[in-house]
DNA sequence: TGAGGGCATAAGCTGGTCTTATGAGCGAGG
DNA sequence: CCTCGCTCATAAGACCAGCTTATGCCCTCA
């Protein structure tokens, strides 16, 4: 069924200019000259001249007004623009994540989180630090709330992020934001459709698309209907359960978290459920007494609204 | 002052794997094996290995496990897998979006529409129509209300999105989704920390950063203020107010599709304010009695929740 | 025990992108 | 009025990353 993806169309490498041309471009729509811009990205004035043009060939739309007192954005370059700016964002958070995997040496915090926070709340928070303390090394250890006690009470570990029902004991916490679980199908289900919510008692009714028991998801799934979830299929993954999802395999519950972009995309539609609490605390967690100080209470303070 | 960026730490680009790498990423992710990944994205499988090899190298992690009966993504490499979807999701909205500006000529469907809903949501739009009707050609032009109407009405655009209080005349219109606007600053501003929601007769007391008078944006905040909005800054584009606000220049109103990203990384916050409607319809329009078909039905249908 | 899938290594080619060197347009100031 | 300083464009050559083809080894399954 993904095989039915037209192979004629080349992979979007070939059609979206890289990484350094598109900041690049945000650079000479920030400093208004290819030659500033240049020199801020660190090559020289012709390199840039060309990565532009090129750029401008592939897309086939002028993105830059040239003239000899400076260059400015057409219109199409404007919006071009603004959606490389998110390109290069999810790259720059992509970056933040990645060099928390790998420093786990010298660092100055140690973080210890569940994956769906390591996934999809952590590049952020670890950008924001990177902002304000740009020489804080940090690094990352995933895994789920069980092994981020464990990781906190043996020392490996200054911080830890957990999203469940209940803490870990021997430990403090404090809630940090507030998750919900949504009901979501492909845009096809007849759910889809519904004029009313649907009741806890339809959804108890139904076979859903499931991460395994014992996950966080699951568990407060299983909690607010009484225990009764039906597994159409079990997966291991929050990825593979969209994809299924996406995919028309059926219903799901999943993390509002993982599925914003699907939801605004209308990969996914959510449907609304009535009767039912799906809200989850997400918690950072730590010792009990040793209240986080330095870097990890910076850190702290940037994941609360 | 963005000068203090370490000029040390090397640009973006030669941290990131590029997108053909992260493409080829998710596609040993979703096989299960180098050689498999390898054909999908059209090489060879020693370009495969290599290719994730120096990935590895990149960051310094392994991302997979080999073995002789396939390849599977280690902890580390789930993780870093999840963010690369992003960046390329990224990547795929900027390719539908620069596709449209370019196609212009033998488009099946000619799309207006007001720069926010170009900027932040068409691009979604487009890839979830191109998942549908893989071969419909779209062309977008983009502008303001006047602007969209115009090119409806002389028949040079099938189907307009505009966000503003009025329905320009002329138009039939069907409200796709609402809009808010809010209050922003940098977290470091004093209204950050306030315990109470601002007023109206404070926010309008306030110098704030703004689009100019006439855009969208500012018609609907003076009318809810009742025209007495008050310029600390005013800009021509949403990007430049939300850098300067980001910069801490002043507390800054923009609407919430525009501040999303922001919002999440913490580089603005959200002020709430009592006393004030600052929603605003978005809307699709068509010429009166021209309902939409064929593919404007088709995008129209994607964008209703 | 041989066939077939998996991955790794080596050698050579190719193409894109950088650099340096240069030229030409426009504006501000002596 | 001319020159300096900024802008961008073009040309020629060097370089390097990544591809392909050609192998080889390992493991599993029939």
């Amino acid at each position: 069924m993904s095989e039915a993806k037209g192979r004629h169309t080349q992979s979007l490498a070939h059609r979206v200019p890289d990484l350094a041309a598109l900041e690049l471009l945000l650079a000479v729509a920030r400093l208004g000259s290819l030659g500033a811009a240049a020199r801020e990205v660190g090559i020289t004035q012709p390199a840039a001249s060309s990565r532009i043009r090129s750029m401008e060939r592939q897309l086939g739309v002028a993105l830059v007004d040239r003239s000899p007192r400076g260059s400015r954005l057409t219109d199409a370059g404007a919006l071009v623009t603004d959606w490389a700016r998110r390109v290069v964002e999810a790259a720059a958070a992509f970056d933040a994540g990645a060099r928390a995997l790998q420093d786990r040496r010298d660092s100055r915090l140690r973080v210890a989180a569940s994956m769906t926070i390591a996934e999809y709340l952590l590049p952020g928070w670890l950008l924001a630090l990177h902002a304000g303390r740009p020489d804080t090394a940090v690094s990352l250890l995933a895994g789920n709330s069980a092994k981020v006690a464990e990781l906190l009470l043996a020392g490996e570990a200054d911080l830890g992020f957990v999203e469940g029902l209940t803490v870990p004991t021997g430990l403090d916490s404090t809630v940090i934001a507030r998750d919900r679980l949504i009901v979501v199908t492909a845009p096809a289900h007849p759910w889809a459709r519904r004029r009313r919510p649907l009741t806890a008692a339809e959804l108890a009714a139904t076979p859903l698309i499931l991460r395994e028991r014992g996950s966080g998801t699951r568990q407060v799934l299983d909690a607010a209907l009484g225990g009764l979830a039906r597994p159409l299929i079990e997966l291991s993954s929050t990825t593979a359960v969209k994809a299924s999802a996406v995919s028309g395999a059926g219903p799901s519950v999943l993390s509002e978290l993982a599925v914003g972009e699907e939801l605004g995309m209308r990969r996914l539609v959510s449907i609304p459920v009535e009767g039912v609490s799906l809200r989850r605390d997400l918690r950072a967690v730590w010792p009990t007494g040793h209240r986080p100080t330095g870097p990890a209470r910076e850190l702290l303070s940037l994941t609360r609204g």
